[in-house]
RNA sequence: GCUCGGAUGGUGGAAUUGGUAGACACGUUGGACUUAAAAUCCAAUGACCAUUGCGGUCGUGCGGGUUCAAUUCCCGCUCCGAGUACCA
């Protein structure tokens, strides 16, 4: 019987969802010693309307490989799959169709599953999450909830219920507390604190609360009444419309995980992912050391704050500039300057912040008129507004040392401003002087001729004795902004009271996201939460009642916002640990307490200062409430690298002619994508399907090549639809079958690496597949026999047990197929058909080919599913050799091979080597100046 | 700009701590089988020179360095990709 795919796949699919194969046992499900649990997760996916392309499995198919092999391990494996389903283009595609995105949100996610069921994945589908259905987001609700009713003692170094900061205020006031707050925050005594209205308690606790309203820098589009991302802007315009945005201030929810800046940054020490994610998170939190300093005005009664990591360089501060956002800039400026400053701003606020930060080569400030008091001279400081320096970045304000730091040297430099040098024989008349190695001070009253990193103590001391400063260790990482002005996202559990949040209580929740007409904003520019009639808050009844009912007494208005993309995911790992209390809690102490974390994570390397830093901000903080034990979410994670499209392009030369690529033409032609399924491996187009595709080409003539063909010319790009060069993996299933398109992806190369697609390869594993079958059949029947296998065979075995268990451990895939390929190689050419081979050889090949190791262990005379069949195991005897082959180079370069007995010593190698007439030949009658020897591995001869 | 990756034959890639560069595939060429095609099998295949044979030179993005020996380690570049805080 030949190998028939098809059949096999359907068949074993079938049998997997009938018999729940992959159903992972929760605690309580054992009624002996519980096996160990072994948890794999895949990023789970957001549920697009194009469907998965060939680079979506990717990740998958390594997960499933590793959760298969860790099942043939004896681990009770978790490896659950669902969907990220809240999300913009949902949104998008309702506004301009009309359909509720929970509607098409289902079709795609129908349309996933299909997908992701063809290509034979172990996932156990019972656990299933959608972040977008009302029984999850209760939870992601839930824990908005516990964010804002909770506060970070820094003390503690974790986060406490808020009624216990509530407590020591009544008690103590909020002097000598340390805790994550506002920055401005005024101080108060036990005695203020209780004379406090309601209102005013309120609206301090805010700023100590986890999660809080406040107003932040936003890129406002007035045309499209929303707020968009910095990749929805292009060149200062939106991308949808091309209509100007600008920079405003906006009352949000954000969330303070500047409180954990620090955990995070040591968390990361004890966790299995890359050096370079690490690195990536470490710099995005970005701690530095160094000093806040303050600078008073000359001429009111008013300080600059500003942070440095060089307090050391402080006497060369010839001037302050501030971002043009900055709070003071309206106070300070002069009459004179108003005019210059408000163009300014004006100018400004059409800047991106990522353009600001990009683009060093165009320098812009204007002088404010007014001069602050350096701290330790006295000296008056100019103040400027330069859009180089970012509102929401530190303090908003950086002391400029135009000696020390590039930028403020450029800016000095264009603006005529003083460049006093304060290092000891150091020319900076052309650039700044930013290193601290073989630098002493200078210029700097008691600072000269220290050291920076003495002289950045004695500054801080010098400061904080004129009370004008303290050392102080900074994070680049900011609060996360929590509110998007969308539809399809979570609602807040929030309602306002005389404009103050309220939560609604936990056992009111879900708050589900209410009808509205249309999914745009409001005409008023409110988001389009904002358009529903039956979204107010009825407090003594507790449900969500009609607009036209608000009080403002006991119905009040509910939060018009809706929560980002990142709040689902950042907590979804534990809800695959519950199967049956999901209703009752996010999920139960039992499943948390044996599932623990996630031990290995695939995904992307895109979501590294994301997704990746957001869940680990939410799993500290529910373990400091007590929710859960562990304070990491994902133990060991391994990147996967992109598959990149091979896009075809029709060579057009006049409006209406197409040549083959490979013909010249005096004419430049113009490249026009094709879809690449009109193309076959040899990228001759299918001229009539090409014709048929769009009416514009019905009528194309073409110039042909000597072979009577027309040829596309070939890119690497990004899969995309608008590219026309996405591969479907059902067609790859159709045409190959599901472990054909498994081996292959894995074939492709490393999983970290992006790779381009290349259909033509699949023939190499599909024959490898074909090959397989046959070791296992004679003719058309299966035959395996009970003989002893031969020493080749068994060592073709064990060599592939050896180098494939080292494989997977170390994810290397791609080296797994072709150790596979050897193996099978050598087995036919050995003609092996010993059970004694080929029952191990089927279990090691079952995580990556499920279908066909399944088939064939039935065929062996297995009733049970291989997938908890034991992993076959190593053994060194069946691999040990008494020779090897010696490469013999001269001066590094290898000239001929030697046979040699791993017994002889150095010098019996030596004397065998220089005895050999080949090495005589090549020394030429020249003695060796000295002769390398490393036993086992090489003979280098010198001279 | 900043941060993190990457670059090896015509193509995807391999080379475990520095030790035979190009495993395994694709493609190409030639051959076997076949009426023919497909499938399958066998052989060759980094470039250049030489060719009757032995062989030789160059070669892992570029320029330097360390070493008996460098794709691998160090220094300096170039190009490409990802992220850059509201895409997911």
């Amino acid at each position: 019987m030949a190998y028939n795919f098809k059949e096999i796949e359907a068949k074993w699919q079938k049998k997997w969802a009938d018999n729940k194969t992959f159903a992972a046992q929760q605690p309580q499900d054992f009624k002996e010693k519980a096996k160990p649990p072994y948890y794999v997760l895949d990023m789970f996916p957001y549920p697009s309307g194009a469907g998965l392309h060939v680079g979506h499995p990717l990740g998958y198919i390594a997960s499933d490989i590793f959760a298969r092999y860790k099942r043939h391990q004896g681990f009770n494996v978790l490896h659950p799959q669902g969907y990220d389903s809240f999300g913009l283009p949902a949104e998008q595609y309702a506004i301009q169709t009309g359909q509720h995105p929970a509607k098409t949100t289902e079709d795609n996610i129908k349309r996933y599953r299909e997908q992701l069921d063809r290509i034979g994945f172990s996932f156990d589908w019972d656990r299933e999450v959608r972040t977008s259905s009302p029984e999850y987001y209760k939870w992601t609700q839930w824990i908005f909830s516990e964010l804002f009713n909770s506060y970070y003692c820094h003390k503690a170094d974790q986060a406490k219920p808020i009624d216990e900061i509530i407590k020591i205020f009544s008690k103590e006031g909020n002097i000598n507390i340390n805790v994550a707050c506002d920055e401005n925050v005024e101080n108060f005594s036990a005695d203020e604190w209780n004379a406090f209205s309601n209102e005013k308690k309120e609206e301090i606790l805010l700023d100590y609360r986890l999660t809080y309203l406040a107003e932040t820098e936003v890129n406002w589009c007035p045309a499209l009444g929303t707020v968009l991302a910095n990749d929805e802007i292009i060149n200062g315009v939106s991308e949808r419309g091309s209509h100007p945005v600008v920079r405003k201030k906006m009352k949000q929810w954000s969330m303070r995980i500047s409180a954990y800046a620090e955990r995070l940054l040591q968390g990361l020490n004890k966790l299995d992912w890359t050096d370079s994610l690490k690195e990536s998170q470490r710099n995005w939190i970005g701690k530095s050391i160094g000093a806040q300093v303050f600078f008073n005005l000359k001429d009111q009664d008013q300080k600059i704050e500003v942070f440095t990591t060089r307090p050391d360089t402080i006497f060369g501060a010839s001037f302050l500039t501030l971002a043009p956002e900055h709070d003071l800039v309206q106070k300070i400026t002069t009459p004179e300057q108003k005019e210059a400053v408000d163009n300014y701003i004006t100018q400004t606020s059409k800047r991106s912040e990522r353009e600001r930060m990009a683009d060093v080569k165009t320098i812009t400030g204007v002088f404010t008129g007014s001069y602050a008091e350096h701290p330790l001279t006295n000296e008056p400081i100019p103040i400027w507004i330069g859009d180089y320096v970012l509102a929401g970045y530190g303090t908003g304000a950086v002391m400029a040392v135009p000696s020390g730091d590039q930028r403020d040297h450029d800016f000095a430099r264009h603006f005529d401003l003083p460049i006093p040098n304060v290092f000891k024989n150091i020319d900076i008349s052309e650039k700044a002087h930013t290193e601290q190695d073989n630098t002493v001070i200078a210029n700097s009253e008691f600072l000269n001729d220290l050291e920076p990193q003495k002289a950045i103590r004695k500054a801080i001391e010098a400061l904080e004795n004129k009370k004008s400063g303290y050392a102080k260790i900074n994070y680049r990482l900011r609060d996360a902004v929590f509110s998007r002005q969308r539809y399809w996202g979570e609602p807040f559990p929030v309602y306002y009271v005389n404009g103050l949040p309220k939560i609604i209580e936990t056992k009111y929740l879900p708050l589900e996201l209410p009808e509205v007409e249309k999914y745009l904003p409001t005409e008023d520019g409110a988001p389009p939460l904002g358009r529903a009639n039956k979204w107010a808050w009825n407090t003594t009844t507790n449900e969500v009642v009609h607009n036209s009912e608000i009080d403002h007494k006991t119905v009040f208005p509910l939060e018009l916002n809706t929560m980002p993309g990142w709040a689902g995911s950042s907590w979804y790992l534990f809800r695959y640990m519950e199967t049956e209390n999901r209703d009752k809690c996010f999920a139960s102490e039992e499943a948390l307490d044996y599932w623990e974390n996630v031990d290995l994570y695939i995904g992307g390397s895109e979501h590294a200062t994301g997704h990746l830093l957001y869940s680990r901000f939410w799993t500290k903080f529910l373990k400091d409430r007590g929710f859960i034990k562990v304070d990491e979410p994902f133990k060991k994670l391994i990147n996967q690298g992109m598959i990149l499209g091979e896009s075809a392009f029709v060579h057009r030369i006049d409006a209406n002619t197409y040549i083959s690529s490979d013909l010249k033409t005096e004419k430049e032609a113009l490249k026009i994508h094709v879809d690449v399924s009109f193309v076959n491996t040899s990228n001759e187009l299918d001229i009539e399907a090409f014709k048929k595709w769009r009416p514009e080409f019905e009528n194309a003539e073409f110039i042909k090549n000597d072979d009577g063909k027309v040829l596309v010319s070939r890119e690497v790009e990004k899969m995309s639809k608008s590219k026309f060069n996405v591969v479907n993996p059902d067609d790859v299933c159709d045409e190959y079958g599901a472990d054909s398109l498994r081996l292959f992806e894995m074939f492709l190369g490393p999983i970290d690496q992006s790779k381009p697609w290349n259909t033509a390869g699949l023939s190499g594993v599909s024959s490898f597949m074909k090959k397989l079958w046959k070791l296992y059949h004679k003719g058309d029947d299966f035959e395996v026999s009970e003989n002893p296998a031969s020493k080749e065979a068994l060592k073709a075995l064990h060599q592939t047990i050896k180098k494939l268990t080292e494989d997977i451990e170390n994810f290397s895939f791609n080296t797994s197929v072709s150790s596979f390929m050897i193996c099978v190689n050598t087995l036919l050419s050995e003609k092996c058909n010993s059970r004694e081979v080929l029952e191990p050889l089927a279990i090691l090949i079952s995580p990556f080919a499920p279908h066909i190791a399944e088939e064939l262990w039935e065929k062996l005379g297995h009733t049970e599913s291989i997938s908890q069949a034991k992993f076959p195991v190593f053994e060194e005897k069946f691999l040990v050799e008494d020779t090897k082959t010696y490469p013999i180079s001269f001066n590094g370069k290898m000239r001929f091979k030697l046979d040699l007995s791993l017994d002889l010593s150095k010098d019996e190698i030596e004397k065998i080597v220089m005895a050999d007439e080949r090495t005589q030949k090549q020394l030429d009658g020249r003695t060796p100046k000295k002769v390398i020897i490393v036993p086992g591995k090489i003979v280098n001869i010198v001279g």
